[in-house]
DNA sequence: AACGTCGTCATGCTTTCGAGTGATTTTGGG
DNA sequence: CCCAAAATCACTCGAAAGCATGACGACGTT
């Protein structure tokens, strides 16, 4: 960013310059004035164009920097990969199978309620469920755990 | 994007003129050309800032795309999807470029209180968008939607 | 000038989540 | 049999999410 306004800074400094010494050369007539202003216009007009397209741009693509963080690690295999969750890492976090059942319905958008009515179990439980593997995958809202989730290999 | 190009020749042409105008009225001194250009160049160069943001915005959406998939990373797999948005199914459902970005969001897990912040908005938008995004995709629950945006090839 | 879309924001209200705490069963293995 | 881990359930409370509704301004199209 600094180094486009610096750019456009020391070409406007040449332009009048070089504006400032041909007018004392060649082209002192009468009209001048407008052609030079047309020319000054101009060529401002598309640095302008240029230093919008560039700051818009480097904007655009710091926010997606931030927003594409995330790091996929698929164990899987490439097309079709029927998935196979990584045990390993589950016992490694120690979550329990129950709470990966929760974690993967948690996964398919589900709500508590629907959980629990699905699973025969209390909501109250399945909450406890989540918290505890909310809380072993370091997340802090469901829709975070099911990201670590997937990233972990997890879930699909 | 016609308009744009349209009021910038208008201004232009207007500039010019008001400026031949006023070089007969006051301002008649030995300098006046220095000031004149600068101001000329100042003008044009917001004007072209303007209009290169405008434009640019136009296929911005798309860029975004695809500057967005830089997400490998991964160990193994290294022919891994790229991801590229199905903005015809976007468009279908009627989903806005905003409510798309929030729902990328979303699904990275952050709370509407982070997109708020990350995004520079109030938190009420958040809601907002959120809402009518969740609406169009037929989803009640973030987690939901997340899900519904994997499947229907929105998200990655 | 009129209309439609988008993005923005607010307010009030309800529902869902999630944290914290505690307690009671299963259950599998030593 | 006994223990530890896992699963179950409850209760409170504050935070977050979601719903409905209305409004306003910027833009683009007609």
């Amino acid at each position: 960013m600094k180094r486009q306004v610096l750019i456009f800074g020391v070409v406007g400094g040449v332009l009048i310059t070089v504006l400032k010494w041909t007018e004392y050369r060649f082209l002192v007539l009468e009209h001048s004035f407008e052609i030079y202003g047309a020319l000054i216009a101009a060529l401002f007009a598309g640095l302008g164009i240029w230093l919008g397209v560039r700051m818009h741009e480097r904007r655009e693509r710091v926010v997606v920097r931030e927003v594409t963080v995330p790091v996929e690690v698929p164990v899987s295999i490439p097309a079709s990969a029927p998935f196979t969750r990584d045990e390993a890492k589950r016992e490694q976090l120690g979550i329990t199978p129950r709470e990966m059942e929760i974690l993967t319905l948690v996964a398919e958008g589900l709500s508590n309620r629907e959980i629990a009515e699905r699973l025969f179990v209390s909501e109250n439980t399945v909450k406890t469920h989540c918290s505890r593997a909310f809380d072993k995958l370091g997340a802090k809202r469901r829709t975070q755990a099911v990201q670590l989730g997937k990233e972990m290999g997890l879930l699909p």
